[in-house]
DNA sequence: GCAATAATGGGAACGGTTTTCATTACCGAT
DNA sequence: ATCGGTAATGAAAACCGTTCCCATTATTGC
């Protein structure tokens, strides 16, 4: 599990990436290669944040791939089902994509309802607050979801 | 038609109940009375947690009203818009709703992988957190929803 | 190479939500 | 009271994201 200590601030590229990973991790669970599997996965590695299905689908397109969006839908299943993507929910009834990287590096997201783009960030201590309602609830949290509702940083600010 | 008659079994914590404040400020936002409506806010006030519309729609059916699909979501949107109602999102692609308590009662959500029941649970320093959050973000949050997945507290104890 | 069969992509099917539109009902003016 | 303008309503169609189905393509073990 590389102990990256990469942020998210960080650009350019990773090195033992994600999609390696990913890619070892099918094989070894008996899946053939295949382009649009190898497609899909290669997109999500290089992104910083989530993808809805249809933007996988525009980009892939865009980028003079042939593959369907049943095909897309399908990868996204098996990554979720292998807990290699995390499913992001920020309502409007599209559901999000994005690389869940194994040693944690978790993140949350805002909704601007000003500029609607979805803004992510992370928060040690709210983590830490997180684990604690957990404890006391005396429930075995698998993972959480947050998703705040405003304006961002530069909306608030016009 | 309908005589409001609120307060049917149990719950003695009432007090000034949230159909009341909902209907009142619908009158002055100037919003014509309709049955429709009115039979919405009666049924998310009897609530304890969150309802889908087809949810609505199937207990209306039930009790001998006959509204349309159409009639809850746009009562649905209205509530929300206005605020008076929280949009819960647990996933599987539909909406929840329950009403929204104007000073505070502001709770999450557990979703139970074990039993699939939705746990509900609020924790003021939780809520704390997360205005710091916001604060630190340089956003304006508005609201916020969080999820949990995990067993709970029944279903980890085995 | 060859066959078995997993992976893929197009399109149809599906389910929740939104829109449209004719009808009904509310409310203010009379 | 009733009349008229118009908001509210409900049925059905449209819409859209997602899932299912199936013929075709591509990968892997032999």
């Amino acid at each position: 599990m590389t102990t990256a200590a990469h942020s998210h601030s960080g650009h350019a590229h990773e090195g033992p990436s994600w999609s390696e990973h990913v890619l070892a991790r099918f094989e070894r669970e008996g899946f053939r290669a295949g382009g649009a599997r190898a497609a899909v996965v290669e997109l999500l590695a290089e992104q910083d944040c989530c993808l809805s299905a249809q933007e996988i689908f525009d980009r892939l397109r865009g980028g003079g791939r042939s593959v369907g969006i049943a095909s897309i839908y399908r990868v996204l299943d098996q990554l979720f089902q292998l807990q290699l993507v995390q499913r992001v929910d920020v309502g409007g009834g599209v559901a999000r994509f994005e690389a869940a990287h194994p040693g944690g590096d978790h993140h949350h997201h805002l909704l601007c309802n000003g500029c609607g783009r979805v803004v992510a960030f992370e928060d040690a201590a709210l983590e830490a607050e997180l684990d604690r309602v957990a404890e006391r609830l005396g429930a075995r949290v698998a993972g959480h979801e947050l998703v705040l509702h405003g304006a961002c940083a530069d909306c608030s600010r016009g």
